[in-house]
DNA sequence: AGAATTACTTCTGAAGCGAAAGAAAAACAT
DNA sequence: ATGTTTTTCTTTCGCTTCAGAAGTAATTCT
């Protein structure tokens, strides 16, 4: 096993395509991938040999009950990814933790861990990211790769341009990390990190157009197109986002967003804030959406118009980026699960009725699912090289 | 000169990059061409060798003011397209009338020509074409091919599934036309053909994201990205579309769309009936315009309202589907002339401040830059057999 | 006039692919 | 039981396409 360390980096642009397809899309048999990729069987052959002789790759014996559909014809022989060959560390930072992952390649989690952030001090983050590390690796040695997710501007996967909450400013993080772990490193924005995880092994899986919208402490959102991840200069923008999408200008006005703006409704300070407003207590999300559930007429408005927020900006998404489906993520999506009729009325109410209807998808998310799609970030481009 | 007939046709992958690249980019020399496209300079000299003797590429020489540029070496040789090598028919077909251009490979009009349209049968109109190419083929014998623009939902670049304004159901207008006129024939929704023509001749031209919103007698929107047309499934109701876009829940309603909605507020047949039914005085557009201009406050209202409402919908496209360039077109968009402020207001009102200054790019277009836009869509799928 | 520079051409070898033919492994038919 | 059919996978061969190297061409600079 270890005589594969280093040599299966350097994939062939065919091999690569190859890799992604088994890794994204389970266990496939070469003719199959050979109709899926308009290869001919033959360069299948070709492709998959040094894959598998390279340990990336095995032929997974038809012993699974999924080839219960009996064909004519000799079996096929489906190749598997040994997604525990190499295993991935995530990471995503917030104000006041840090939360860690290791995941398999095709991104399963295997451990998780979080620490309590007391400083912003780069060189005290690094440290703290340093400890998780070693931590991990010693209970995982084959660790390979180390992604990081941050809600800030991040240039050349690298960079952390700026970041309000950390008060960081051109922090080059990958290098420093690479430095005290010895592993390679790759940092991007969290709801990039995010979108790319869900493109690849989530909701977004396979789909050519894809959105995804975040709610939580603020609102973030990410675009997929022609399978690729929109890059655009907002994406640093991750605490303003949303302050300027104006809903409804007689809606409430908070401390985060703009009056009647979706991060003044939507969000899950403002929601407590508004309610903190009216009813002078303070309450967790949770505690209002149970209210709300139970009828309570103060949470129930509130919530209500929370949920037809989101459902006039998930309409304006369908509308102007059209991608085939909509994953609505995040610590505050539980408002779905409360008004979710409200937000269907809201959607319907913005679509043209000959429409496809908007497919929308509501995935309850924590940290370390944030955590997870930095490592995600890190077997793309580390492993599988997709700049 | 007709041994070129049939014989460039069949363009290799990169022969076609090839041609694409000096049919948009202009004339462009081969160590050009080898940085664009990635490609070394031997491949060059191999790729254009068969498209210079087709006679598809002409070896401009350096006699341009173009190249004042004095540089060392020896003098690139740039190589352009023969644009008048092969000519296209475009058409575009509207409730009353049929529009006509002859446009040049690179899609400059030759010649235009519009016909009334008496009946919607689609016998008639297909005699209608049939007698509007005779004519446009008497004067320009070297027409190569045909496309038509439809607004409504067309399959397979052939059929046109269904028009409410034609009352067709399923026509092979394709089929039809090029039977009878013995060109090979495109059919296209007009909006899409009139994309994709502004994507590679026009505002869009070496862009990878771009978005296109029409105003006229309804709404049109399109959208690209990874320089290709996104296909939607709202690309039909062309008439439909922006009916459900909600700009603001008080605003007037009209009978061309929901109360408030975007086709309510905006396009001309509602800024129209809304003057109407405040003066009882039936206006042109133009002139309502006008009025609004010299300070008309009833013209001034509804046009600056129009014009809030298309800052409100520029600014949603800006932040969902984000594009690099907006371009705003057909025979409404005078209104911007005469209301931009209003509509910069709007868009800042609904942008983060530190995103990106929405590109936003108006061009007045009548119904023969539609037709232009489906001789575009013949010139992509006839010869350079872009799928 | 010669050096330097840039553009283009020609040649060669390597990579990657498809087509075709063969081998393998199963179900099906007799 | 035995052959046939069907499907998958492997092997081989030839074709296309590319990059790289070396050579030629045309121009400016010194």
């Amino acid at each position: 096993m270890s005589t594969l360390d280093a040599s299966w980096l350097p994939l062939s642009p065919g091999e690569r395509a190859v890799a992604i397809e088994v890794l994204v899309h389970g266990p496939l048999s070469r003719a199959e991938l050979a109709r899926r990729l308009n290869l001919s069987a033959g360069s299948l052959t070709r492709l998959t040999k040094p894959l598998i002789e390279s340990g990336l790759l095995v032929e997974k014996g038809t012993e699974g009950a999924a080839s219960a559909e009996v064909r004519q014809g000799r079996p096929s022989q489906p190749l598997d990814m040994v997604a525990e060959s190499r295993l991935f560390i995530g990471f995503k930072i917030t104000e006041d933790m840090v939360y860690g992952v290791v995941t398999t390649l095709r991104s399963d989690i295997m451990a998780r861990d979080e620490r309590p952030l007391t400083t912003h001090e780069p060189a005290a983050v690094i440290d703290l990211l340093r400890e998780m590390t070693q931590e991990f690796t010693r209970a995982h040695p084959r660790a390979a790769g180390i992604g990081i997710g941050v809600g800030a501007g991040v240039r050349d996967r690298s960079v952390v341009i700026r970041s309000p909450f950390l008060d960081w400013d051109e922090v080059p993080l990958a290098e420093l990390v690479e430095e005290w772990t010895g592993l390679p490193t790759v940092v991007e924005n969290d709801v990039a990190a995010l979108v790319e995880a869900e493109c690849w092994f989530g909701a977004g899986r396979g789909l050519d157009r894809f959105a995804v919208l975040t709610i939580g402490a603020g609102l973030g959102y990410g675009l997929v197109s022609g399978g690729r991840r929109v890059v655009s200069s907002e994406d640093g923008l991750s605490l303003g986002r949303g302050r300027h999408w104006m809903v409804d200008p007689h809606g409430p006005l908070t401390p985060y967003g703009e009056r009647g703006s979706a991060v003044s409704l939507l969000t899950i300070p403002s929601i407590r804030y508004q309610l903190h407003a009216a009813t002078g207590r303070e309450m967790t999300y949770e505690e209002i959406l149970g209210l709300a559930a139970d009828g309570e007429p103060m949470a129930a408005r509130v919530v209500d118009e929370a949920a037809r927020a989101l459902g006039t900006i998930v309409s304006q998404i369908a509308n102007f980026a059209m991608p085939q489906k909509i994953l609505l993520a995040g610590e505050g999506v539980g408002l779905v699960d409360v008004a979710g009729a409200a937000v269907e009325e809201a959607i319907l109410a913005n679509r043209h009725p000959q429409a496809d209807k908007v497919n929308l998808e509501t995935k309850v998310s924590d940290f370390h699912d944030w955590a997870r799609g930095a490592a995600v970030l890190a077997i793309q481009v580390l492993v599988l090289g997709s700049a």
